[in-house]
RNA sequence: GGAUGGGUUCCCGAGUGGCCAAAGGGGACAGACUGUAAAUCUGCUGCGAUUGCUUCGGUGGUUCGAAUCCACCUCCACCCA
């Protein structure tokens, strides 16, 4: 049975990968899932540099506005959403063109990663558990644990990454196998897509501007009023969602004032600490650029196209 | 013009005779990653291939030995005029 085609279009944030998948598309007679983890959730829309409503007429595109913000979503449910819709494209006899620049749930698409059911309740209290044994006992106390009942994870997961290694332990209580076994067999996995991967790159310094261009454009779009209008909501800081470039750094600054809606009225102290504030998402953002182009350098089968 | 404090490696900042190529932090760079991933974490950061070489505003001294002490110069901050 002859495999269906894909196509993905990767990139660090900015390079433009939204104008060139809609080209794409375009030409192929393909439909776009966007492969972002920020871009599913409703209402983070500046932010997250979604499409616009003009882009979107012209190619459709899926995974955007997905789901509400106040979801934490994993990547088990978003590749299982992500999958509905590529299958569903390819049921109309067209081209999925998979867009985005989260790179471990591209994989988690592209090769079709097991991951196994769980309680979600039951992963939830072992891991506060977890996180309350490393608050009383510290990282050393953990990473104990894990070398008991997961050798092979020692080499994988360093001490300090208290994250992975609470998931580690966590994963061997629910399913009772070590998940470094579980992961070296799921790395084996052939993709069940005759796909094409595209990674889109600039030069270094040029990427950093695109980045320090977009982020002074977010603002002047709104950011601060998106933001505002989020807290408004009702959502809470430690959501996912919340907890994304853009949106972590303004929290606080939007939650404390009254109206953020008219920049030129801020105090001028206001200004001073926007305007750090501003610096540090164009930081993370380089440094989320970085990361991204660390991860699909180390994947297979990448074409580079250099822009 | 006078008094004082200060100029340290990309930045901030410690160091006040040898253990100093110089703490710490930031940034930059590189990397890891399989249920928080725009998350989380790691390494590295004067030059050179080891001995070595060139750095701590500048110049000249003191000393076996100076970023550290002395002299002069220079720049900055602040105070008095």
């Amino acid at each position: 049975m002859m495999k269906p085609k894909l196509i993905i279009v990767a990139g660090p944030t900015a390079v433009g990968k939204t104008e060139y998948a809609i080209e794409l598309a375009k030409k192929i007679d393909g439909e776009i899932v966007s492969l972002d983890s920020v871009q599913v959730y409703k209402g983070l829309d500046i932010g997250s540099a979604k499409p616009d409503k003009e882009q979107r007429k012209k190619v459709p595109h899926y995974m955007i506005d997905e789901v509400e913000p106040t979801v934490n979503l994993n990547v088990k449910d978003y590749k299982d959403m992500a999958v509905k819709y590529i299958d569903m494209i390819i049921g109309k006899g067209k081209i999925p063109i998979l867009v985005g620049g989260s790179g471990f749930y591209i994989n988690a698409v592209l090769y079709d990663t097991d991951f196994l059911y769980e309680d979600e309740g039951e992963a939830l209290k072992i891991r506060k558990e977890l996180e309350k044994d490393f608050k009383e006992k510290g990282a050393d106390y953990l990473y104990d644990m894990l070398g008991q009942i997961d050798k092979e994870s020692l080499s994988i997961i360093p001490k300090e990454n208290v994250r992975r290694v609470i998931r580690a332990i966590e994963f061997y209580r629910l399913h009772g196998i070590p998940i470094s076994e579980h992961n070296e067999k799921e790395k084996k996995r052939e993709s069940r897509f005759d796909y094409t991967f595209y990674v889109l790159d600039v030069d270094r310094e040029e990427l950093y501007n695109r980045i320090n261009e977009r982020v002074d454009k977010m603002i002047c779009e709104g950011l601060l009023v998106e933001v505002k209008r989020l807290i408004n909501q009702g959502l809470s800081k430690d959501l996912n969602s919340m907890n994304s470039i853009g949106y972590k750094e303004l929290y606080d600054f939007c939650e404390e004032r009254k109206a953020v809606d008219d920049i030129d009225k801020l105090s001028a102290e206001d200004k001073e600490e926007l305007k750090a504030l501003i610096e540090l998402i164009k930081q993370h953002s380089r440094n989320y650029a970085k990361r991204q182009l660390t991860w699909f350098r180390a994947q297979k089968n990448i074409i580079w196209v250099q822009k």
